[in-house]
RNA sequence: CGGGGUGUGGCGCAGUUGAUAGCGCGCUCGGUUUGGGACCGAGAGGUCGAAGGUUUGAGUCCUUUCACCCCGACCA
């Protein structure tokens, strides 16, 4: 993509009702816009940045066997109401409307009731199960308080998958399954190393459930960390008896706060009695399905990673999910210009994203947007190089600037 | 929802004891520049969140209201 045909713009300064640092740089730099508080739009960087998450984690679900679909983000109360959630006593974030003709419906803040409601056309014999249908979609939840930017909005995006299974025993090995599918998918943006699975509060069919917290000092959740076991402990559930469930000890824990960018949650027949979502079974015997939740915040993981790599100059994005790999900038005419347009069609015809400063302006602005950005490689082609047939490549993480020769320069980037 | 704070050109801000708004960035035009957000000159752009009120006169005072931010509570 080049520059001069994009149209959103940088800016040095920060808008003043943000003080979250991910909103400040993401709006900064022209990712996202605020329309309003905890509701943002994705501008064309931020979009692809989003992109980019939602692709990491299509391709670990669907390792795993997962069915992508999209429901709807309405929803009519007559389902809900089933299950008793359609009360605002006990789902307090409830956007609801009513449609011109008077029915009441509401804007969907997870779901659990219209999928297995939708199921239940689909699973009547044990050999339907397992099955694990998930989406990507926009959720609306009525905070009380947004806050932080993208990491808690009032309208945000989430992957959510549901696992319907045949017993808790093979619900089981999917939930072991998932949660290191999770840890993959945090490995793969960058987040793996400051990423704990950590135990919290469970249900009526569990006596835990699972969170993945990221280390970050804007988290909402303190974790206790024990770092030889790679696990955590949520502060909610922070007992002598978890303690020794555990096997661990209250000193060789740490209090961190994190920011929760994952939850594996066993939720039993608790929806499956509700709307009655069973099967036969091999004996001819009806049974409940034993299901299971599965949440990843696309919109979140993009506002803490924002935030969690930043630095003074900007944001730093892990090649992974950056909006190109590339950020070509040219100084000088002529020569400068041709040289930058045949490599800008070289990259981009070996697949390698590229955002090609071709505007008119001074090198400073240039080099000042492509750290603002933090895309990954700045590739500077320049008149002063061209003579010794060069390129400089400066890293974005580490700042370090080398000279390469063509043919080096595309080792270095493929 | 409780407490605190803020709303003035696109963005960031200043406006002293009330007298129909000013700066920086950005933008437009001309020129000089061109390896770290250049410089000179000339311009465009706001009636001060909204409504009501006090006053000869309100961005400045009063009332109501909306929005946004922070702390807390809440977080299926």
């Amino acid at each position: 993509m080049r520059i001069s045909e994009l149209f959103t713009k940088t800016s040095k300064l920060a808008p003043s009702d943000e003080v979250a640092k991910n909103a400040q740089l993401l709006i900064r730099a022209g990712f996202i816009n605020k329309e309003m508080a905890g509701v943002y739009t994705y501008l064309p960087l931020g979009k692809l940045v989003l992109d980019n998450i939602i692709t990491i984690i299509r391709e670990e679900m669907n390792s795993i066997g997962g069915n992508e679909l999209s429901m709807t983000a309405l929803q009519s109360k007559e389902v809900w109401e089933t299950s008793g959630r359609w009360s605002d006593d006990v789902i307090d974030v409830w956007f609801k409307t009513k449609l011109a003709g008077g029915s009441e419906v509401g804007l969907a803040p997870t779901h659990e009731e219209p999928l297995t409601n939708l199921m239940k056309n689909f699973i009547h014999s044990y050999k339907d199960l397992p099955v694990y249908p998930y989406q990507f979609q926009i959720k609306f939840r009525n905070e009380l308080r947004s806050k932080s930017g993208l990491m808690r909005g009032r309208e945000f995006w989430m992957k959510d998958l549901y696992s319907f299974s045949r017993t808790q025993k093979e619900h089981d090995v999917f939930y072991e399954k998932i949660s290191n599918v999770y840890q993959r998918v945090y490995d793969r943006l960058g987040l793996g190393e400051s990423t704990y699975k950590t135990f919290a509060s469970g249900g009526s069919f569990s006596k835990y459930s699972h969170e993945f917290q990221t280390v970050s000092d804007v988290g909402e959740d303190t974790i206790y960390i024990h770092e030889g076991k790679k696990i955590a402990i949520n502060e909610e559930v922070f007992t002598d008896e978890v303690l020794a469930d555990l096997g661990v000890t209250r000193e060789e824990l740490v209090a961190k706060k994190a920011v929760e960018v994952g939850n594996v949650f066993t939720l039993g027949t608790k929806f499956s009695d509700a709307l009655d979502l069973h099967f036969t079974d091999e004996d001819g015997t009806s049974k409940k399905v034993f299901m299971g939740s599965y949440g990843i915040g696309p919109s979140r993981l993009m506002g803490l990673i924002a935030e969690h790599f930043a630095d003074d100059k900007g944001l730093v994005w892990p090649v992974n999910v950056a909006p190109a790999k590339v950020y070509l900038v040219r100084i000088g005419d002529q020569d400068a210009v041709k040289q930058a347009d045949e490599l800008y069609d070289e990259l981009t015809g070996r697949g390698i994203t590229v955002l090609y400063d071709d505007r008119n302006v001074r090198p400073g602005e240039k080099f000042a947007d492509s750290e603002l950005m933090g895309i990954p490689y700045r590739v500077t082609v320049s008149e002063r190089l061209i003579a010794d047939n060069q390129y400089e490549v400066t890293e974005r993480s580490s700042g370090e600037t080398i000279l390469l020769t063509h043919n080096d320069l595309l080792d270095k980037l493929s």
